[in-house]
DNA sequence: ATTGATAAGTGGTCTGACCAATTTATCTGA
DNA sequence: TCAGATAAATTGGTCAGACCACTTATCAAT
């Protein structure tokens, strides 16, 4: 489909094999892939090779890899998109203000489309969530706002933003997880987050999504203003 | 930092090694990596190992590997979500109508950027394609089409919302390729999108943000209902 | 100085070996 | 007969060394 009219790379022949058995459904999720040295005779081609293409879906994601078990089809790419992301910030592809933009957007999306399909049980552990979120004191506060957002990530039924949204998240942590535990500690900026919460969580509960979209502005209006001095320090 | 106590695999040892030289400035985009002979002997490690290394690294698009001269950090994200979302699609991760949400949302988002970023020139070149949009024959439309959305995401100055917007667009061109060229062809559907890109080059233009969210919404109501007609036929 | 042949350097691939973890088959004792 | 221990086979993880293909550097001849 996509051969160059060049001969192709010889792991490449592997990867498309995979893509190929997948698409014809002769593989599926969970299923084991044939070992190595069989692969490397099916396509005659050294086990380095297979080995080459194998560790680079493994990395993606695409399969997991048993030492003395097999290589299996899985698909979780939340690592991938992670890495991805944080190699595009190390070689200044990105930034902070383009991450959280993009944040910002599909944060904004995920409460519209929860608005249209979240559970009652979903908004029941939601309030149960921001409860928990001003009496407890601030040693979970960090997993507790992560595990909100989170759950009104999954109430969007859309699996690539859910993806999405969890590697900026993680992609965060890892390059300013200071900044989210001092806005969760400061007291003045830890109130406004929890109005911008609460603003949230009771437009999913009443199904407003003006409501929705004044929150999701006032929740991110401090964290940019935060990031905005968190980046003036540094600089 | 992320090592978990057991032994790191030995492929593990490179990346976290060219991690390392990144984040201490020790290399930079379009610098040449140490040999993977050379890789092998620093980090005692087999070549073997370096090259499931390399041969990942290459693949994900943080390096590109030119046989004879020596592998060299770019940093060209592009190809590696596209792969992503393809996987994310054939595994049946995700599904048309994800891809299809978080497309219109960061339309938007690009659209609205694009209101506060764009210049007169950028303006210029959109006002050129959407006129050949109505002159050309169909031949081109596809092409000028992905040309102008393509474009209004450059203006958004968002490289992150622009990367994946533009793989959205190549995995939808992938698996659903002929839609988006019947979408243009057909007289009826063809014109209403012209009056929805028109309304978008307009909002950029008077930079109306109202007027932005009302064209964007015409837009994707056509190519939903399209999608919907399409996915019907499918199944 | 230019050119062209040669050598050195480097990625691409292959072979074959051994280790380590897991799975499967086999055997043994109750 | 069956459960548990043991041995064998399977399979991924790693290594060493070889050769090919392509690029770059070197150097000699003009």
């Amino acid at each position: 489909m996509e051969k160059d009219g060049i001969q192709e790379k010889s792991y490449m022949k592997v990867i498309n094999y995979i893509k190929d058995q997948i698409q014809i459904g002769e593989l599926s999720i969970g299923e084991k892939l044939p070992a190595e040295r069989e692969l490397s005779e099916i396509l005659g081609i050294s086990r380095s090779s297979v080995r080459e293409a194998i560790r680079t879906l493994d990395h993606m994601g695409v399969i997991s890899s048993q030492q003395g078990a097999g290589n299996f089809l899985t698909g979780n790419f939340e690592n991938n998109l992670v890495e991805c992301l944080s190699m595009m910030f190390m070689l200044n592809k990105i930034d902070y203000r383009q991450i959280s933009q993009l944040r910002r957007s599909l944060e904004t999306e995920a409460l519209m489309l929860a608005i249209d399909n979240i559970t009652e049980e979903e908004i029941a552990a939601l309030k149960k969530i921001i409860s928990q979120l001003e009496t407890e004191t601030e040693i979970n506060n960090v997993a507790l706002d992560k595990k909100m957002h989170y759950n009104i990530a999954l109430a969007s039924r859309n699996t690539l933003i859910i993806y999405i949204l969890q590697a900026l998240s993680e992609v965060l942590d890892k390059f300013i997880g200071d900044l989210r535990k001092e806005i969760l500690s400061r007291e003045d900026s830890r109130k406004s987050l929890q109005e911008a919460h609460n603003g949230m969580i009771e437009s999913l509960i009443i199904r407003d999504k003006k409501l929705a979209y004044e929150s999701i502005n006032k929740h991110f209006g401090i964290i940019d203003q935060k990031l905005k001095d968190y980046n003036g320090k540094m600089t």
